[in-house]
DNA sequence: TATGAATGAGCGTTCATTCAT
DNA sequence: AATGAATGAACGCTCATTCAT
């Protein structure tokens, strides 16, 4: 009989080993031989796993970009008042920056790549991610406005888009630029103060 | 009788060629060759002007984001409210994306591409751009809190550098996924009301 | 108790997937892994059986081109005369052509790539085979020029050789150019009706 | 201004390095940095003339194997009888034979190498070639039997497509067993006898 | 005995850079 | 000054073979 493997296992520890040479040296920059290293295993076993090295990155983002529309689904549901509804979302997008600075290098260089980005259809894939946060915005204020809790004196959908642009802007800076986790903290404060005061009716 | 050669012209025309390559294909995908050819001049004529692929993008960079100082500069000397400044700064910083969507996805590629971030100091480069607009909104906050313009009840650096992160989250989803120029005025719109609303005292 | 199996039987298995594999998709193109699914075991096991992948195709050789010698053999003790044994050793040789179709491609992928060639002996090993063939011919002619049923008009040895290169070249026309079997009957046909008509006194 | 180059000039001297080391190790056992060697170039080079390997054997090819039909066009209008036509047409096609010798290794390995084979053509191209042969032979023929110089009892499609097989086997056999010279040649010379005698009324 | 996961030498191809003209 | 032919280091990927189970 032959070896037995936790086929799952492996994959995982060949995605932590890409993720690790990926930001260390950037998508363009790492070799297979460098993922093989770091995964402890002959190149080819990474062939095994994984057919091309463009099909590692498509496979991280998975890591870290599932599981939002369900906490974002869960949220909607929720008691609370459309305008806590919002900033939570805007908590919970914000919330686990630290994780994924480890791929936000990434995403950006392969965004920027234009052959990987359209061979891996990335513009789609994350246009859809912040898609659903959109929706997630346009929905709650729109059913806030509906029912009197949020101002009628703004664009929802509008509005609900800039919301997108400006949570990926800070996580983005946070994630670059190795912001100071304290400050960005002040900085999403701020930003929770500005859009409730903006919201209330 | 040497050859009279504008060097100064044709340094642009290979910036340019580049540029438009760099759009096309990404840093990553574009090779010298397909510069040379949209530069209509011969491979090694480039080298003439530029020791490397990599001298490229850094005097593209300047080209974009020269400037912005300048005008932040003879935005805070003007006569106008601070919380108008604030929202000008803002409106200036918006206002040329369809130019700088032409190097956008440049700059994500090279920002997420770590030896090449490294080498050409991008990180420390675009943070230094992003730190003139930080120095402005907190000057500008300062200012107008020390003169009862602009409310007491927010940190001015927080808020400053929340601001500068927004205004880049923006400007960079608009170019990079090809928003609709209208929409994005609308949002720039509501963007502007809820800075305006936070402002006043 | 150890597992009880036919070493032979299954050897027989291996290589006629190892056959089936290489007529499609030749031998270089037939990966060990394709004739392991092809025989349905393992990869592995394929190595308890045959030391290399080299090894399969001068074993495959054996079961095709092994048995003419006898066959030859047995025509010329025949009582029939010379004429009708070259002629009958003609059709013996393109009788089976349909079975050799399944392993001409790979004699030639093989004779033609030099290294295999060399390592394997093949030319050797198909010189001796045509040599066969060729000395039944030398030794019928010869026979019949002797007892006066074969023209003393031909250079026996010559003509010997030259019959063996025809009778190829049919057979493998046939085989690699998927000819017609009715049209290659009527070929077969011509070319005895031509030799009857030049060995006859 | 940049090297002169004989661009023509340089192909041929690829080319015939490739066909040396093709014959020396075979398509798959030469690489191509064995041809850039035996070019006395580097590698790089022979990118710069042929967009891949593949792209050698087929121009290999062309070089062998044209100017052919032209040859047989000319034998067609002489004013030989058409027997005489037919022989000379046989002579003409085993008479380069030396020549052929240093590619039909080569043909012999990608006809059979499957994956080769379908992406060059090759079988059509080849089949393509015989076929000229097949017509010349059936036209001499025919032309013959209409004006009584060539027996009427013989089927000319069957008996030319059989010469054709016949041609091709004597000059493969000459080649890939490195025949003696002069004993081929009283083979062709028995073939030719045999063929006259065969086609005379 | 049978297996298939693991391996890594090896090869085709690319492309930034050089330099003879 | 301008060119593009030449280069070769570099890298993604393959696949025959091995060996732990």
């Amino acid at each position: 009989m032959p070896k037995i493997v936790d086929k799952a296992a492996k994959r995982q520890e060949i995605l932590e080993a890409a993720i690790a040479v990926f930001l260390e040296k950037g998508y363009h920059g790492a070799k297979m031989a460098d993922i093989a290293v770091a995964a402890s295993m002959g190149k080819g076993t990474l062939y095994e796993y994984f057919p091309t090295k463009e099909a590692l990155p498509k496979e991280i983002f998975n890591l870290f970009f599932a599981g939002l529309d369900d906490q974002l689904a869960q949220l909607q549901q929720s008691k609370q008042g459309p305008i806590d509804i919002i900033v939570a979302g805007i908590q919970l997008s914000l919330a686990d920056m630290d994780e994924f600075a480890a791929v936000m290098p990434l995403c950006f260089e392969l965004l920027g790549s234009k052959a990987l980005n359209e061979s891996l259809g990335l513009s789609e894939y994350f246009e859809g991610w912040l898609e659903q946060l959109n929706q997630f915005f346009v929905a709650t204020l729109v059913a806030g406005q509906e029912n009197g809790q949020i101002t009628l004196d703004l664009d929802a959908k509008a509005f609900a888009r800039m919301l997108v642009s400006t949570v990926d802007g800070m996580g983005l800076h946070y994630c670059m630029f190795q912001m100071d986790a304290a400050f960005f903290q002040l900085q999403c404060q701020e930003l929770e103060v500005m859009i409730r005061q903006r919201l209330q009716c």
